[in-house]
RNA sequence: GUCCCCAUCGUCUAGAGGCCUAGGACACCAGCCUUUCACGUUGGUAACACGGGUUCGAAUCCCGUUGGGGACGCCA
């Protein structure tokens, strides 16, 4: 049996999405007096299957004006785990109809960053632009059916009009003026607007399935313009036609488009169609609170794979923005597709934390594989200059496991992997510097001849370094430092054990000598 | 300005009227572990924005205030 979709969550909104009956399929508002299960002879028909039955689409629809952020790309997750949960398509629609701002770079970018993510759609993504011809017609069928009329205002008219109202105190609407006048009577040469005839009365309700029922008093909106004078569809109408074309079933989006739902509905409302259910998902702001942007750090999802983030780390991290299952802090997509609910995502807008983000990628990066992590090194260090041949490859791979222990990110990564793609002495980081004094110094050249005669494996190399601090008579700490930094320029590192062996005989040697100096006495 | 939404530790959150002395995670502090750094582990600091109701009982329901966010285009 299918899980109900959308049982109401809060209380005291029981029945809001009954599984049964058709309110909501069918809301009441206030311009039409439709019934339930009416045809209309616009496309629903009283034994329409009950939309719990259909298959459920969602859809990601992103502008491609810029790179995919971080807000986007989680709106694009939940539309994805949502659609999986209920083993229902999730699909992408590039809404490039602002020609001027849109650029076949951002697109490209914006199917790139979702590859990454794991989140390609199902389907092949839909043009919004290759669609205009379809949103014209639907304006048209408006019009011809006295749900829209033609507009002839200028833009200079509308903006005094917008002056107008502010510097009175209203609103800045649209005073409906052509709403009832003769298109006959406009001056000649004009090219109109399609606008659409909002009911004046009552009110819009939208029941979402995150906020709940939101309503809003018709006589707030005014006539929205759905087709320009130059015959090119707006977003508010385009989308509308798009999502019913696409058989959207849910629109999961952002918080940002809830007033605009209001409107969108009374296109639905006006061509007969059924609305989808929709979902409004709370913003992500910065981490003081306002809106995200590039200042915080990386906001676009490439630049945090960049930065050495696993796509995995940054989808769970994304889901448990604003979506919870308990305690449950781990959840990989395939769990994350398991539990995936509306009714539980939050209400509230949240702020993006890079340091819990990070966290969660150590352990992303803990449990990942070592082949993968190792090619992602091996490039990063590439692409650093940092010269390795294939025994520096097979060094970093040899020492993936020790390595990735202590790392968050594929840059700190590939930061502590250096010293094992270098062949011959490391640069010498200051403070590990300032580590080798003079006695340091000369107990690397004890440490030399002793470590000559070791047999070059991890375990004995460990039981010969203990012996040695042992017959000494020093702890194996003073050992090991100067080890440390004579093998890997640095005062952090996997255990000196390891080093030594990933190392080998010969380069370690080498390292040692190099920095070792027999003392006088 | 008008409309809409939101409000639990610094941050993400658990919380569906009594299981709350408000739980978990990140961050932070202290201890342990230890060959360094991490990891791990133990403990600690830290929140129901405020004011009214409703109720035997409110973090949970209602109203208001304050604060935050969003929308008001022939942008998307």
């Amino acid at each position: 049996m299918r899980p109900a979709i959308g049982q109401a969550k809060r209380k005291g909104e029981p029945g809001l999405f009954p599984a049964i009956g058709n309110a909501f399929l069918h809301p009441s508002h206030a311009c039409g007096s439709r019934g339930a299960g009416l045809d209309l002879g616009t496309g629903f028909t009283a034994d329409a299957p009950d939309r719990l039955e259909m298959t459920v689409r969602t859809r990601f629809a992103p502008s491609p004006t810029g790179f995919l952020h971080i807000g986007g790309a989680r709106t694009a997750l939940f539309n994805a785990l949502f659609a999986r949960h209920h083993g229902g398509a999730y699909l992408l629609r590039i809404e490039d109809t602002d020609r001027a701002r849109s650029t076949q770079e951002a697109v490209q970018q914006i199917l790139d960053s979702l590859e990454w993510l794991g989140l390609s759609p199902d389907e092949p993504p839909v043009f919004q632009s290759r669609r205009e011809a379809r949103h014209a017609e639907v304006a048209r069928e408006l019009l011809a059916r006295g749900h829209a009329y033609l507009a002839f205002d200028t833009p200079e008219e509308l903006v005094a009009m917008r002056e107008r109202a502010m510097r009175e105190g209203r609103p800045p609407r649209y005073d409906g003026g052509w709403r009832d006048r003769d298109p006959a009577s406009a001056p000649p040469g004009l090219k109109p607007a399609i606008r659409l005839k909002a009911p004046r009365e009552g009110e819009t309700v939208v029941k979402d399935l995150v906020q709940g029922e939101v309503r809003v008093g018709n006589a707030e909106l005014d006539d929205m313009i759905i087709l320009r004078s130059d015959g090119t569809p707006t977003y508010l109408h385009a989308v509308v036609v798009d999502d019913h074309d696409m058989a959207i079933t849910h629109v999961i989006r952002g918080d940002d488009h809830l007033t605009n739902t209001f409107r969108q509905c009374q296109i639905y409302d006006a061509m007969g169609w059924r609305r989808p259910y929709f979902a409004h998902i709370p913003l992500i702001h910065g981490p003081d609170g306002a809106k995200l942007s590039k200042r915080h750090g990386a906001v676009s999802v490439l630049e945090f794979r960049e930065q050495g983030f696993l796509p995995e780390a940054v989808c769970n991290y994304l889901l448990r923005l604003g979506w919870g299952h308990g305690d449950e802090e781990f959840v990989p997509r395939e769990r994350a597709i398991e539990l995936f609910d509306l009714k539980d995502v939050g209400r509230s807008a949240s702020r993006m934390d890079y340091a819990k983000l990070t966290h969660l990628n150590g352990q992303y990066l803990r449990q990942a594989d070592d082949a993968r992590l190792t090619q992602e090194v091996l490039e990063r260090l590439t692409r650093r200059g940092v010269l390795f041949g294939t025994r520096g490859a097979e060094r970093v791979e040899r020492l993936m496991p020790d390595l990735k222990e202590r790392a968050k990110t594929l840059e700190e990564l590939a930061g502590s992997a250096a010293f094992a793609a270098t062949e011959g002495p490391p640069m010498l980081e200051p403070k590990a510097a300032a580590a080798l004094t003079p006695e340091a110094r000369a107990r690397l050249a004890d440490l030399a001849q002793f470590l000559n005669n070791a047999p070059w494996e991890r375990a004995d190399l460990e039981s010969w370094l203990r012996d040695y601090a042992e017959v000494k008579g020093i702890k194996l700490g003073q050992v090991a430092q100067p080890l440390r930094v004579a093998l890997t320029g640095s005062l952090q590192s996997p255990p000196i054990d390891a080093v030594l062996w990933v190392l080998g005989r010969t380069e370690a040697m080498d390292r040692i000598l190099a920095v070792a100096e027999p003392s006088e006495a």
